[in-house]
DNA sequence: CGCAGTCTTGAGACAGATCAACTCACGTGG
DNA sequence: CCACGTGAGTTGATCTGTCTCAAGACTGCG
């Protein structure tokens, strides 16, 4: 059980491990989800790209990743090259999901579905080919319910995501937003709490359909509320946590 | 293989089974899953709770169904009594889901979600405890692989949808419904297509994020157009699937 | 120190919500 | 079978929150 001093590699792979339910008959069953999963390193900004040909499932170690989706019409992106070229079409895009550690992420090659998973800091993650990674979990029934669990759950926070952005004003998402955060980033539920936000105001705004303005207006109304405290760009101090749930609704 | 004139239930079993990817070995799972499984009816209007113990996985047979969210502020939900007492609050639902024949459902069991399946039309289903189902899936990696990937696919269309929601008008929400429901209603892909709606304009309203009266009107805009006609209340005559397509973008 | 890009702030425009009145479809009971 | 009532749906007038366009301020990097 000890483990000697190890390999960054190597502590990727624990810590896959070790979020993964342990029974007693899977210590095989780690050795060969080892093999099938490949360790890998994301500079901050770079991405993992859609046109992948297999699904894959990611488990984040480290850091923090985006999820981006681009609609068929504003297909013509480009290849991120310059980096800063704004496209007029680049305003349609949207962000699916945001990750912290210890999630996992299902990237699907679907036909239409342009999906990058782009890394905000640098980050870490294991990456399996889905089939072969269900070719190993068969065999254990622990493995496989949890990784049917945590899709279910997706699902739901999916739908629960859907609720958030349909039915509820810029104020009230930009609340569930930093509540979100702090449970994510700080691990805080109540009281106050100091983090420093990965993304920027137009990841934000992506993520939950609004314009980068607006969401810049609702962080200036929260300040002028008292709830909220900005620390140069992306540093930001939660005054009270469950003040901002109740904004939330 | 040649089956007997079967009772509704058998039949519904039946066409669960055959929605499964049928492998040689599985004969025995079908006839495990049928076991566990319980067939039933629901009337038109009538629900099945989302304070249910168990998670459950649905298979739906016959008929129309909507998931309904109710947020956290509007719980205080008149329990169904006399049935058409508009409680102001619930205009803060929400619809999740639409689904139709063949299709699975799961119900989560979630802590804040009061999630409810109510029947839109007269319907058939089989329900499934969650844990059982999988207690004999486990063993047919074909069927666990199904439900995975079902699984995912039901991700994956959550967040199209939002993508749908968040970045699109209310024209372009509407002509996107109605090309899903042709696809569903009236199995057409393109061309024209009559088909009777088996939801209300609340319905439709709530799905998409919008309110009836927004709802209306663009169904008046497409009659203007020249791409729908409406047929009393529910009966619907696309006149052309390709431009509604192009419409939803 | 200066530049580039992010963020903030303001003024105006517009889509969709809201409020309100009206019409119509459909089922019920005479 | 038709008259009637009720809830669903339509239509119109107005209002509001968010987007849009535009200018300016600040961060953080080279």
């Amino acid at each position: 059980m000890a483990t000697l001093i190890s390999s960054p590699e190597t502590a990727g792979m624990e810590a896959f491990c070790a979020s993964l339910p342990s029974t007693a008959t899977s210590s095989k069953t780690f050795d060969r989800l080892r093999k099938v999963g490949h360790y890998r390193k994301l500079k901050s900004g770079s991405e993992i790209r859609g046109h992948i040909r297999r699904d894959r499932l990611v488990f984040l170690v480290a850091g923090a990743t985006k999820m981006v989706a681009a609609t068929a019409n504003s297909k013509a992106f480009c290849e991120h090259a310059v980096a800063g070229f704004e496209n007029p079409s680049e305003r349609i895009s949207h962000i699916l999901a945001f990750h912290f550690p210890g999630e996992f992420i299902t990237i699907i090659n679907q036909a239409d579905g342009d999906v990058r998973l782009t890394a905000l800091t640098d980050a870490a993650l294991v990456l399996f080919p889905f089939d072969r990674f269900l070719d190993v979990a068969q065999d254990d029934p622990a493995i496989i319910r949890h990784v049917i669990s945590r899709s279910v759950q997706s699902l739901y926070r999916c739908q629960a995501r859907m609720l958030q952005i349909t039915h509820k004003s810029a104020r009230q998402r930009i609340a569930g937003f930093l509540v979100s955060m702090a449970r994510n980033l700080g691990s805080c539920n109540s009281g106050s709490c100091e983090f420093t936000l990965p993304m920027t105001r137009k990841d934000i705004a992506d993520s939950l359909g609004l314009t980068i303005e607006t969401v810049s207006r609702q962080f200036a109304n929260f300040t002028k509320s008292n709830l909220i405290k900005t620390r140069g760009r992306n540093g930001l101090l939660l005054l009270d946590i469950s003040r901002l749930q109740a904004e939330a609704g």
